[in-house]
DNA sequence: TATTAAATAAAAATAATTATCATTTAGGGG
DNA sequence: CCCCTAAATGATAATTATTTTTATTTAATA
């Protein structure tokens, strides 16, 4: 694996501790994560770090491809640093937001884009329900 | 096609004028506004309407199913009077937002639903790209 | 028509994000 | 290795979208 500050040199951007920071934590997750989120998991270690910060570093990495922005139709985006155009699943009670890889999306996609006078340039998939844990609580408790 | 008064007091809501023109308004335009393009557009005819008006009666409909809520990844959220769930693209340099109705897909999410732990509630399929109209212009000045 | 609970307008409050600006720092050149 | 400078940071103010509050008005029922 690549390390961070290689990565963002690659694209051009200065290495910061902070800049270090965002990216590793957002590598080490798959919590689709809001900068608030990020900020709060990162004050332990870097004390110093600022909100402001947080949201000009996510700013720059979605310019730069690094993460892709996510609005799940909460009050604020999430980031997710696998950049590939994916769906995902949302539970509409406990709220986790969760990858899904299904190849046959991607291409059915391409194939229906063909038929239309529009250039898709990158397609997102957001499915809203009940995940199986909170169906299986839901039934234990009726 | 049945009156906006009686659609209104078949949901239980009181049947106000400003709620008269907030739906009429989303039932006359493809357009996908968000809460100030509606408050604004009602300005002219409802000239002591408030924009606190517009939230709280979007998210009434909202909560009783007569508009769908949409975040395409901008500041604010647009509104759809077409509740039924369907796919959208988004033109990412003019900004529009076009309804899709594309059957196949409903049926293929509700396929692949089947063999995840995840019930689905709703799907929302959104297509970034470039429409026609700006692909075409972009290739005339080029 | 009188009553009353609910809806409205106006304004203040909140939340998320962006901009400003003085200070600090990364990283290239000497 | 240190200096220099442009860029990044932190603190804070400003902005934008949305929600809440509250006094007033109004729809709808008796």
């Amino acid at each position: 694996m690549k390390a961070t500050a290689q990565i963002l040199k690659e694209k051009g951007l200065k290495v910061t501790p902070q800049r270090i920071a965002v990216y590793n934590m957002l590598l080490n997750t798959t919590e689709h994560p809001n900068a608030e989120t990020i900020y709060k998991a990162l004050e332990p270690t870097n004390p110093t770090m600022s909100l402001a910060t947080v949201y000009k570093t996510l700013d720059y990495f979605k310019q730069l491809g690094l993460v892709q922005e996510l609005n799940v139709g909460e009050g604020s985006s999430r980031y997710d640093a696998v950049v590939k155009c994916h769906p995902h699943t949302v539970c509409i009670q406990c709220g986790k937001v969760r990858d899904l890889y299904l190849e046959e999306l991607t291409e059915i996609h391409k194939k229906i884009a063909e038929e239309l006078d529009f250039e898709v340039r990158c397609e997102q998939l957001i499915l809203y329900g009940i995940c199986g844990k909170c169906r299986r609580e839901n039934n234990e408790n009726s």
